[in-house]
DNA sequence: AGAACGATCGACT
DNA sequence: GTCGATCGTTCTA
């Protein structure tokens, strides 16, 4: 199965957080792939982003996969209810990683509906804000600190470049538009707070 | 040991 | 737009 390499979380973070837009994110669950086309993204460096839980080369319990080699789940509890996607970057020492903001589902969307909504009955709210922030991406498809430090090259969570890569049919996606801002709920941050470092894909007219 | 806080979400006015 | 939920992580002492 193809899948993205070690090489490319080894690159630079702002870079990969564009490049990973349009890609399609699999979590194996079950036997079954959960899948979603990233949307939105944030890139987040330990060694000049006050935003970062790695500033300054910070080094915890939490924040020490970041240290690690690229490549690698870093999945955080927050707000004592929710839980963060990111994705290692840089070479090992460089602390510094994507966040996964938002995706729409692509495969396994009885169970990701499973997984957000339990029986709650489907409405256009729901539908609508399905999987279109970070803790919804997490609860969506079934991830929390049990999955963190996950190695992406492996085969329960990675990111491949088409639907095509794990044998599904792959549509064409809609006419976007790649917009790039300031990043979201950092006010504390600092100069980092006005970094153009989040990206997102915006449909066309 | 205790306190403060957070890369959020959803209900509500 | 406001606001409460809820708890692990981190820092202070």
């Amino acid at each position: 199965m193809t899948r993205l390499s070690r090489e490319f979380y080894a690159g630079d973070t702002v870079e990969a957080a564009r490049k990973l837009l349009g890609k399609y994110l699999v979590r194996m669950l079950d036997g079954e792939p959960l899948v979603g086309r990233i949307t939105e993204t944030e890139a987040y460096i330990g060694r000049c982003d006050k935003a970062c839980h790695a500033y300054h080369y910070r080094r915890t319990g939490r924040t020490d996969v970041l240290f690690g080699p690229p490549g690698h789940a870093y999945i955080y509890f927050i707000y004592g209810m929710y839980h963060c996607l990111n994705f290692v970057t840089e070479p090992e020492g460089e602390p510094a990683a994507v966040l996964i903001r938002a995706v729409e589902p692509a495969a396994g969307i009885r169970t990701i509906r499973r997984l957000r909504f339990g029986d709650r009955p489907m409405t256009p709210y729901r539908k609508k804000n399905f999987m279109n922030g970070p803790g919804k991406v997490c609860q969506g498809l079934g991830l929390t600190t049990a999955e963190n430090r996950l190695d992406l090259t492996g085969d329960v969570l990675f990111v491949c470049e088409a639907l095509t890569d794990i044998g599904l049919p792959c549509p064409s996606p809609p006419k976007e538009r790649m917009r790039s801002g300031p990043r979201v709920g950092i006010d504390y941050a600092e100069e980092a707070r006005d970094f153009p470092w989040r990206f997102w894909l915006e449909k066309e007219e």
